[in-house]
DNA sequence: CTCCTATTTCTGTCTATACTGAAATTACTG
DNA sequence: CAGTAATTTCAGTATAGACAGAAATAGGAG
């Protein structure tokens, strides 16, 4: 994995750009995208040379692809050096990033939320009109986030058989409504 | 409008703070979060007053806000200014975000995905590991906007209540698998 | 046409974050 | 318990993006 193919090289730069409008940084998904298409696990030093960046910056990155969950350490016999691994089943890669992109950004919100509307309801309600869009937000927020949780709580199987349903979906609808 | 409750600012400030991880920058993302409380549509004066920001970036913040169709110029009888408001409907609104998204970014890295693949067959078949995790990839990505599109068509109260069945989704499920 | 108000564009500055290279730490090996 | 390899931390630098203020543009109203 010293040099890549073309196709390789365009699919790293792409998920690196892709990185950056989703708040992770070009080098951190540059690096998830290498792991995720080598056949073996990869040591730091190989990165820094793939990718032409400084070993201090690996090493900074592979900590948070760590802390995201969706790469870890393994070791290679008679070989002391860490080697890092991406998790390869795509559909319980999104799974863990969702889990975590929740946590981190739709749990803080939803708790905002129930504050702001108790605190607006608490209030002399002279701000009827505040009080009922972030209501409004909140209820969003809520369904939103119970629906995850009971996808989330499938098996992934189940979750895959369910979302290529597709076409079925509205015909249930329509049968369950 | 001029000055802000405790509550109004709460919600600004952390809506702000949540645009940046989504990779919104702040000021816009406050702009959207007072207009979406906002009773009546705003002119950019207000605006700069409320936030205490340049006139100039809530002008280029609104352009932006614009560009993801969610915030549109409104005017007022006898006034000159253009005023503005934000969408008010949270699903509908959510649903312009998501719409946009898909177009900005999982569109072209499906083209992307369809190109490697398409790329990585053609060759002399050496990296078949790339072609197999570049192809788990590009069926994700496909199934997922394949899904989406199905929520996408039904009508924003079919939607609605397809998300809100929650618990009864395993249970059709189960008799449609 | 000229004045006036509103809005946008432009240019330079500032700030937050990414990144590097070096130093420090950790943890193995003989 | 050296000596060495690997990794992490740290401090300074570079860069991209956000932002302010000024200048330019647009578009009425008289």
């Amino acid at each position: 994995m010293a040099a890549l193919t073309h196709v390789q090289e365009k699919f790293v730069l792409h998920w690196g750009e892709m990185g950056t409008k989703w708040g992770v940084n070009r080098t951190v998904a540059q690096i998830h995208a290498l792991l995720f298409l080598s056949p073996k696990p990869l040591h730091a030093e190989e990165i820094t040379e793939t990718l032409s960046v400084a070993r201090s910056n690996v090493s900074t990155s592979l900590k948070e692809l760590q802390g995201w969950g969706i790469v870890k350490v393994v070791h290679v016999m008679g070989d002391r050096r860490d080697h890092y691994e991406s998790m390869k089943d795509v559909w319980e890669l999104f799974r863990v990033v969702l889990d975590e992109r929740k946590r981190r950004e739709i749990d803080p919100t939803l708790a905002l939320l129930r504050e702001c509307v108790a605190e607006s309801s608490q209030g002399k309600s002279e701000d009827a009109h505040t009080r009922e869009r972030l209501a409004a937000m909140l209820d969003f927020f809520e369904t939103m986030a119970g629906w995850y949780d009971q996808i989330r709580r499938m098996p992934t199987d189940a979750a895959i058989k369910f979302v290529k349903m597709g076409g079925r979906i509205q015909k249930l609808l329509g049968l369950a409504s």
